[in-house]
RNA sequence: GGCUGAGUAGCAAAGAGGUUAUGCUGCGGUUUGCAAAACCGCCUAGCCCGGUUCGAUUCCGGGCUCAGCCUCCA
């Protein structure tokens, strides 16, 4: 029985889907201004993860992540780059996309843009103001009146007087109330605007995505997630403004990812202190930075180390080693391998757990290898391939994992092969020093070599 | 100040009121022409103080420390 921890009640709860077998799934994207780092990574993984456990235990899953593509860090970026803001977030949208499929992330099921919904966003700030839930201050910004919500902060477990006892306001006298929050802002000379009853201008950054999640999955949807960052504001106007809205309630369980850090600090854009998915992707692989991030759960703090992603990297090669050269067969049904891992991903998704369980197959696919016990070794090979497979891992293709890229300079794969054939033939005259020099030669190249009986298996390091 | 979380061996990171987490690293052994890989074994734990219990790292209370949110943020 799957538990997903909910942010809204603050525990572990069994997870019932509204319609049966079928999930409904928003997720808080970026904001296309700049290249995702490794922050927006988590994300996208621990999403992923979800996404396709969901799916592998037979459920229908849509999974929305929007994307914000129209806000006052695009115009600004904008107009620092002298760019029309469309040229600027599409090229950060292309450039996301990349990131994605180099990640192995599988796409979501639709990635709504704030601009191609402005139609209903109007159409929800407009119902705020016939309920009485919204207001137009004097500059002309429309704003939401947290105060005539009376749930607000349930999310974050807070209330407005909590807030109030913050000394970290900022005046702003344009609104009733320091918290209310703008639902559509008036634009100001040369700024991009979409009209409205109440003005030439642009939605709000909450409006946006309650508009597109209710548009698309409905009032009322089963997951809805996003960056622990979120929780409060974000997370806590959507509901207020949806809630409000609709008369129903929004979404059932609120799952928030932990942060990336660096040395112990959150990385975030404006401390400045990140590291781009690209900048990473050159030094270390894709399932490196998945794996490294699998090895917490996802609502636990991450600090970001190379040490971390060369002990990921390893890691790896422990269960690409038992993978080797295996002929595949069919996994066996209901192993206790199996359970393993269905209850730890039951259990709020806890992947470190998930992969201890495919540790305990490599360990036993390497004894039956020794044991020759070849049935066996390849079915539980079959078995480690589809675990695997579900978190993301051993997607890639074996050989290549161990070989790397030939293009790289240094020794080509066939100046190797031939080399290790030239080692094999001394070795069958028992010419141990030349072999030795040749697997010396090999060693100054990157290269190391294992042999597997009567034939030698060679990798890059 | 308010609200959330977290503190586990050299590093990373889980579960469980009593029985080996797991991975990387280190050490010893088996194996190997020698290596590598693999296998077997070992060394390193549970922030502090109380309480509950036959028994707590695990539950409860109180400290301390760290991180996040309270302003844009994944």
């Amino acid at each position: 029985m799957l538990k997903i921890y909910n942010s809204l009640t603050n525990q572990k709860e069994t997870f019932t889907p509204i319609e049966a077998n079928k999930i409904r799934m928003y997720v808080c994207g970026m904001t296309v201004y700049d290249y995702c780092h490794l922050g927006h990574a988590r994300v996208m993984v621990a999403f992923d993860v979800v996404y396709r456990y969901l799916q592998s235990q037979g459920y229908n899953v849509t999974y929305i992540r929007n994307i914000t593509d129209i806000d006052d860090k695009i115009i600004q970026r904008a107009n620092d780059n002298g760019e029309n803001f469309k040229a600027l977030t599409e090229r950060f949208i292309d450039a996301m996309h990349e990131d994605e499929r180099a990640l192995g992330i599988h796409p979501p099921s639709l990635e709504p843009k704030a601009t191609d919904n402005i139609e209903e966003i109007l159409g929800m700030i407009s119902t705020l103001m016939e309920k009485g839930y919204a207001y137009q201050g004097a500059s002309g910004d429309v704003y939401y009146a947290v105060a005539k919500f009376e749930d607000y902060g349930k999310l974050s477990g807070r209330n407005l007087e909590d807030l109030r006892a913050g000394d970290r306001i900022a005046v702003n006298t344009d609104k009733n109330d320091p918290f209310d929050f703008v639902l559509w802002k008036m634009a100001k000379q040369g700024e991009p605007y979409w009209d409205s009853p109440w003005g030439k201008g642009r939605p709000g950054w909450h409006i946006e995505c309650s508009a597109m999640a209710t548009k698309i999955l409905g009032n009322h949807f089963d997951i809805h997630g996003g960056g622990h960052d979120l929780q409060f504001p974000h997370h806590e106007n959507e509901i207020a403004q949806s809630e409000a809205c609709t008369g129903e309630h929004f979404a059932n369980y609120w799952m928030h990812n932990g942060f990336i850090r660096i040395d112990e600090e959150k990385m975030s854009k404006s401390l400045g202190n990140f590291f781009t998915i690209r900048e990473v992707l050159e030094k270390y692989t894709a399932e490196e930075i998945r794996y490294f991030m699998l090895t917490s759960q996802y609502r636990s703090p991450l600090n970001y180390s190379t040490d971390q992603l060369d002990a990921a990297g390893a890691s790896l090669d422990r269960l690409y080693t038992a993978m080797r050269g295996l002929t595949i067969s069919t996994a066996p049904q209901n192993s206790s391998y199996e359970t393993h891992y269905i209850n730890a991903m039951n259990d709020d998704f806890n992947t470190p757990e998930a992969l201890s369980a495919l540790f305990d197959l490599a360990r036993d696919i390497n004894i039956a290898r020794d044991k020759k016990e070849n049935e066996k070794a390849s079915e539980l090979g079959a078995l480690l391939l589809t675990l695997a497979n579900g978190i993301g891992l051993l997607e890639g293709d074996i050989e290549a994992w161990f070989k790397g890229d030939d293009s790289k300079g240094g020794m080509s794969n066939d100046e190797i092969d031939s080399l290790v054939q030239q080692r094999l033939d001394a070795k069958a005259n028992k010419d141990w020093s030349l072999a030795d020099k040749i697997r010396d030669e090999l060693v100054e190249a990157g290269v190391s070599l294992e042999d597997n009986g009567a034939e030698t298996i060679w990798r890059r390091e």
